[in-house]
Order: C-alpha cells, then structure tokens, then sequence
DNA sequence: CCTCCTTTTTAGAATGAGTCAAGAGCAAGA
DNA sequence: TCTTGCTCTTGACTCATTCTAAAAAGGAGG
C-alpha cells in the first residue's frame, strides 16, 4: 500500500504554527498541507489548484496572504528563479540547496558537496554584512530532455 | 586625471558585436556602453534613465529588446534576485558570482573560494543535464547598514 | 444565545515588470 | 530615387503579485 510521504511533515509544520499561536483556519491549513505534501516546489498558482480541490471557496489572495505568512514566520522558503512566478519550499529545517530547470522550471532540494567550504574573502565582502549563501544548480530535467518542446509542466 | 574604468571593456563588446553583424544603431549602442560602463548590475529601469541622459528620444521597449538580444548572443548574463526586477550582468567573460542586498537590491560580482570544489553527487543529479552553477551570497550593503530605512537606491 | 470586537477571507481593482504588434523611420543596395 | 528589410516607437497587453474595502467568521464577555 502506498503511504502518503510526508504527513508527518506536515503534522510537525501544524504543531510548530499552532504553538506560535497562529490562528489555524480551515484555508491556512489546506495551504500549509498542500506545501508540505509535495516534494517538489509549487508556485503560488500552483497551491491554489491543489487547495481548491480540498477547499473549493478558498481565494488566490488567501494563498498569498498566507504564503507571505508563513515565508515571514520563516516556515517556508521563496525562491524566485527568473523565468516565471516565484516557487515556495517548505524544507527549511534542513540546510540545502537547489537544481533547477531552466527549461521547465521545476526545482529539487539537492546537497552539493563542498558547499560548507565555500567562503567569501573579506577583501571581497565590500563591506556587506554577510547572511548566507544560495546555491543554484541550473539544467534541464529527465522530462525536459527527452520531450523536444517543454509544456511548463506542474514541476516534477 | 580621472580614466573611465571600463572603456576598454565597452570597446570589446562593441568590437564582438560588430564582428557579428549586429547592426550598430544608436540605441543599441548607448545601452552596450551604460551597461559596460558600470561596475554594478543595472535593472532595465535604471539602463532606461541612464540612456536618456545620452540618447532622450530612446524608448524603454527598445531598452529590453537590446538587453535580451546581449542576453540571447551570450554577452551579457541576466541575473534574477528575488526581489524587484533583473539585472543585467555584462560580465560574461570572466567565471564569477554574486553578492546581493537584501535590502535595497545591489548586485556585486564576487568570486568566492571553494566554487571550483563545489560539486553535485551524480545520485543527487536527478537525471538532470547540469549546465551550470549560480552561487549567491546574500547580505546587506555597507548604505543599508547604515541608514535605517534603505530606500532602495540606484544599486551602489 | 446575543453583542461587540478582532482577525481572516474574499473579489476585484491596482501595480509593476516585461512583452507584443503595428506602423513609422532609416540605411544600404539596385 | 525606389525598394527592401531592419530597427525603433508607442501604446496596448499579459502575468504575477499586492492592495483595498467590505463581508464573514471567530472568540470573549454578558
């Protein structure tokens, strides 16, 4: 039987938000269930579809709102990738980085080795006040190279 | 006397393009020589305003067209951040990354130790071609350290 | 259960970056 | 000079995202 991969991710995302005393509404948690059900990273588009199926009344606004919520509680991740809408990840207990592709744009959690010896000269910080490090890997994706025209597909 | 840092480099591209059989124009080229000219990384916007002051008749269209005909010849690099609108990078022929404000947006070439170490297992590849590797560092300007509220200024 | 007050949600308008299309303007060659 | 083919401009358009104002939903106190 096939075990859905990441209820207790999801669970654990429910409690740390309801500890924090965020209000946890019927939208809120239909969102929050769909992002941290995937294993991949949706657009705020493509929350909205999946939660509309659940919750068939819920706005694109309230995904945003609380999209932009819980980015800000530092619950999930943003990355805009250039081509297209900005992508959201919920993995943001475990340090990682990212493999994208340029011709799709589905994004993947990856762990590049020697990202930890990876530094920044002082003599090349011009002063800035350092806060970490984004690392991107760009290529096309099994779909993306086996089909000649990419559909912009629900990201696999 | 004061020597404009980058003639050089601006005479180089025109060079390249010229030896492509791009045609000159006026526009074109005004957008090649601010884009060249700067040591930072300008938005569309700004490579407009600059522009104007040389060229006043030239149109923001014309602006985005040049950038992404520099962007499709491979001489310029196209950098999205996250915040606000790309940049654009004339930098291609030397390997480097980037240093990013989060708060006001500059955008500073830098090129960090450890990048050549930097390497993606292939169980981690996904089935994915890698094409290439985008290291950010993300911090804040020495202006946006300083001031409070940092109004988000013509990338410095 | 009712009332008051706050928080959340909603629909739709507004914004901003970037693109597109149609006509006007030029440059070079016949 | 005329034609042909780029190139430029203007303004309308798209798309992602945010804003706004009003409706709805909770929750606390009576």
């Amino acid at each position: 039987m096939f075990v859905e991969p990441a209820v207790e991710a999801v669970d654990a995302l429910v409690e740390r938000l309801k500890r924090r005393g965020w209000r946890l509404t019927a939208q809120r948690r239909v969102v929050a269930e769909v992002l941290a059900g995937e294993h991949v990273h949706l657009t705020a588009d493509e929350v909205y579809g999946r939660a509309r199926r659940r919750l068939p009344e819920i706005s694109l606004a309230t995904v945003y709102n609380t999209l932009n919520e819980l980015v800000d509680m530092g619950e999930v991740l943003e990355i805009a990738t250039g081509d297209g809408p900005k992508r959201y990840d919920p993995n943001t207990t475990v340090a990682h980085h990212h493999l994208h592709c340029v011709s799709c744009g589905a994004l993947r959690d990856v762990n590049p080795e020697g990202a930890d010896r990876l530094v920044l000269p002082p003599r090349q910080q011009h002063g800035f006040e350092l806060l970490d490090v984004d690392i991107v890997f760009r290529g096309r994706c099994p779909r993306c190279r086996a089909g000649a025209v990419a559909a912009p597909a629900a990201a696999g």
